[in-house]
DNA sequence: TGCCAGGCCTTCC
DNA sequence: GGAAGGCATGGC
């Protein structure tokens, strides 16, 4: 595993490193890990439940087979940008996020970037979240759909957060009234829960299936934002004017069971290539 | 100053 | 059911 590649590609938004160390708030847990010749090492407080750590960073995803699938695919089928994304970024894994969590992450996203997503996160938690504490350093856990549900849309705006403020605060009040367990859809099919996503306010097609991908175990799921839906028109089809549908489906079609991880390594090499590259 | 950003909702046809 | 327009805010 690289921690720097598997926390910093844009996956979860909670994440910061001194160099050494990468602090983390989970859920509600305060966490710091580092790689060390034995293994991970893993700190938090409040403790966290025996297995979690592994269910977090999908420590049962058999990488190496994983990659040599990926080899494998983009050997017979000649795929050099796959074939790039894998050699710079091995070792990036996906994570196994809370579906709350990444479902209003995500939600927070839309028309935005990572740092001001940072921000909008980090701000939501320390105004409704609880706070927490490991070796001094301080942190709120992420809030709660109730939290969330009283905060009203106007709380939320205050956080940065906009149009997205009402989405989020309508979107808590559904998951509450309804008693909606997102977690629960982790059973359902990929194409059901998808559905049922999609059904609650601001969730439409890229949001449900990066929800379904990061925090539902969703093999199958491609989501397409702006990178992808450019950078597969500019290296896949020719310039020719491309949807989203399309390119999903594309996707999902040409990369099969490691659609997720190869999404992934995908995206996160498009977004370090040099602009020229990409649009010349 | 004006354009753009990890889309989605609403309206209109 | 598909195509436009609007949406808050910050960065460049």
């Amino acid at each position: 595993m690289e921690l720097d590649h598997t926390l910093g590609c844009g996956q979860a938004f909670r994440w910061s490193s001194d160099g050494c160390w990468h602090f983390g708030t989970v859920c509600s847990a305060a966490l710091k890990v580092r790689l060390t010749p034995e293994g991970l090492e893993c700190r938090s407080s409040p403790p966290l439940k025996a297995g979690f750590i592994r269910s977090y960073f999908r420590l049962d995803d058999d990488l190496d087979a994983i990659i040599a699938g990926m080899t494998r695919h983009f050997r017979e089928k000649g795929d050099r940008h796959l074939k790039e994304a894998v050699q710079r970024y091995r070792g990036l894994r996906l994570l196994r996020q809370d579906p709350w969590e990444c479902l209003v992450s995500y939600v927070t996203s839309i028309v935005s970037n990572i740092p001001k997503i940072t921000r909008c996160i980090e701000k939501m938690s320390r105004k409704y979240g609880t706070r927490l504490e490991l070796d001094g350093r301080e942190t709120y856990s992420f809030p709660s759909p109730e939290a969330l549900a009283a905060a009203g849309a106007q709380g939320l705006k205050d956080c940065e957060l906009g149009f997205r403020g009402r989405y989020i605060s309508e979107l808590a009040g559904e998951v509450v009234s309804r008693q909606i367990d997102i977690g629960a859809l982790r059973s359902a099919a990929y194409p059901d829960a998808r559905k049922a996503l999609m059904q609650l306010m601001g969730v439409g097609e890229k949001v449900a299936d990066c929800v379904s991908l990061f925090s539902l175990d969703k093999l199958e799921a491609f989501p397409v934002d702006r990178w992808v839906q450019r950078v597969a028109r500019r290296l896949f089809f020719d310039d020719r004017p491309v949807s989203v549908r399309i390119v999903r489906e594309w996707g999902m079609e040409k990369y099969g069971p490691y659609a997720r991880y190869a999404q992934e390594y995908l995206f996160h090499y498009v977004r370090h290539l040099p602009a020229e590259s990409l649009f010349p």
